[in-house]
RNA sequence: GCGAGAGUCGUAUAAUGGCUAAUAUGCCUGCCUUCCAAGCAAGCGAUGCGGGUUCGAUUCCCGCCUUUCGCACCA
């Protein structure tokens, strides 16, 4: 793992978020190379989950949603829980519940301040359950979600609005529109790539747990009790993508959640077997039922119910989601393509064998020798062409070898060199990233052949 | 958030209460090089931030930040 963030750093596809003022916890920012990546990353999940469906459409929702939307989806009250933690043994105790124990009630609206005055008032007649200390700190709330003040010109922090502390909400909230303004019809599913925030206690993992995020999601709607086939079936095509960018199947696996939250009907992830730490969640599959739209109509009072123009039925219908987190997709390919091979000698190659419709750069061109003019010139000349197509790198500094490695490095599939018998006849060697093989073509051919 | 460790050029390492902070690699410029990290020469580049002790701190102390591991958290 170690290696991986090394390279990231190195070469351009990771730095640590906010570096020259010490770095800011959580947070990375996307270097030339990281951010080729991750578009194709997007654009293959894309292509998979809405151009080559028939019954998927895309949605980009403003982040900022009306505050209303996160107390419909649990966000503000369920996950606010007012902690305070024993100095001794560093047990927590939820201070509400503590209150309630000895007759006090604590009402969960209550703000922090509110809080540590109750707890306050009452600290001699609170134990840690643990070791019977009571000397604890002072109460904490924890909730996970970001909180903004757009819109708010008072400064009184009265109208509170969060950042997104996921990205599918904003698909519950368009499915009325789109069920209006298109002619898409159950069962069908919206696609959603967008950013989500958390205040994460503690970001860890690199890319695998960070406070700003970006998911890949789909919600499929279907009609009540017709999940189970459909939800099968998106399970089957989710695993099929993994395999066809290229994630090795040994890296993979399903797991299935243990204790379901109470609405759900049934949840799967799919893990991948990270570096250092092991199988861990790449993505959620989940069941959940009617509990999103029936939210959303109860908080809004709009009515949510699908009318069936075959049956004439009226229904909610139910969700089955995919929701995958891109950092931890991007770290997954970045592990699984990582390679090192033993050349014999203690010599080593590293190369960074993605699938080519995900390498940053899809094609080197080099001169074979930099001090030929008349190389460099064609060089130039093919590289030009060929960048019109495709990403496209020039490298003239160095020996050739040098250069190849520098590809390797980045995951570059093909390198093109231009040497002494281009300008005789007017082709190319083209180099291939993981046999090393070289093969002549005729420069009208180049474009066919490595795009 | 708690506990423990760590923080030196882009990367990987070294060293030091006081000399110009070293080595490799990288990057870069020039020369050279007719296909897999060759060579020669020049250059760039670091003690996380702030405070304290001290004549002098990268080194010792304190706070903060970042990061790693464990706990907890992860709907």
């Amino acid at each position: 793992m170690d290696d991986i963030v090394s390279l990231c750093k190195r070469r351009g596809f990771v730095y640590q978020g906010s570096e020259i003022y010490g770095g800011e916890s959580g947070l990375y920012d996307f270097g030339p190379y990281g951010v080729e990546l991750m578009n194709n990353i997007k654009k293959s999940w894309w292509q998979a989950n809405v151009h080559a469906k028939e019954n998927y459409v895309g949605l980009d929702s403003a982040m900022f949603k009306h505050p209303k939307v996160w107390e419909a989806s649990g966000h503000v009250g369920g996950f606010a829980d007012p902690l305070a933690e024993c100095k001794k043994c560093n047990n927590r105790i939820r201070v509400d519940k503590e209150l309630g124990k000895i007759g006090i009630t604590a009402d969960e609206k209550m703000s922090e301040q509110e809080l540590n005055k109750l707890f306050d008032e009452n600290r001699t007649k609170i134990k840690c359950e643990k070791c019977g200390e009571q000397d604890f700190t002072n109460v904490r709330m924890f909730n996970m979600l970001v909180k903004s003040n757009l819109g708010d010109f008072t400064g009184s922090d009265e109208r509170p609005v969060y950042l997104p502390g996921e990205a599918c909400q904003g698909i519950y909230l368009n499915f009325k529109n789109i069920v209006d303004t298109t002619r898409m019809k159950v069962p069908f599913g919206i696609a959603q790539i967008g950013k989500a925030f958390r205040n994460e206690i503690s970001p860890r993992n690199f890319l695998f747990r960070t406070r700003e995020l970006e998911q890949a999601d789909t919600q499929f709607f279907v009609k009540p009790n017709e999940n189970k086939d459909a939800y099968e079936a998106i399970k089957q095509s989710r695993w099929d993508w993994y395999i066809s960018i290229g994630i090795k199947k040994e890296n993979l696996r399903w797991s299935q959640h243990e204790n379901l939250v109470f609405y759900a009907s049934d949840a799967w992830d799919i893990e991948y077997n990270y570096p250092s730490y092991g199988f861990d969640e790449v993505e959620g599959v989940h069941d959940r039922t009617d509990y999103d739209l029936s939210q959303h109509m109860k908080f809004s009072g709009v009515d949510l119910h699908y009318s069936d123009p075959y049956t004439q039925e009226k229904y909610i219908p139910w969700v089955l989601e995919t929701s995958m987190g891109m950092g931890r997709i991007f770290l997954a390919i970045m592990s699984d393509a990582y390679t090192v091979e033993d050349l014999g000698d203690g010599q080593s190659r590293t190369v960074l064998k993605l699938h080519s419709d995900l390498a940053p750069i899809r094609c080197a061109v080099f001169p074979l020798l930099k001090n030929k003019p008349e190389l460099v010139a064609k060089a130039r000349e093919v590289y030009k062409e060929l960048s019109q197509h495709m990403v496209c790198e020039f490298d003239d500094n160095g020996n050739i070898g040098k250069r190849y490695r520098r590809q390797d490095e980045i995951g570059t599939p093909y390198c093109v060199v231009i040497d002494f018998d281009t300008l005789e006849d007017d082709t190319v060697t083209v180099r291939n990233r993981d046999t090393t093989n070289q093969e002549r073509v005729e420069i009208t051919k180049l474009k066919q052949i490595i795009s």
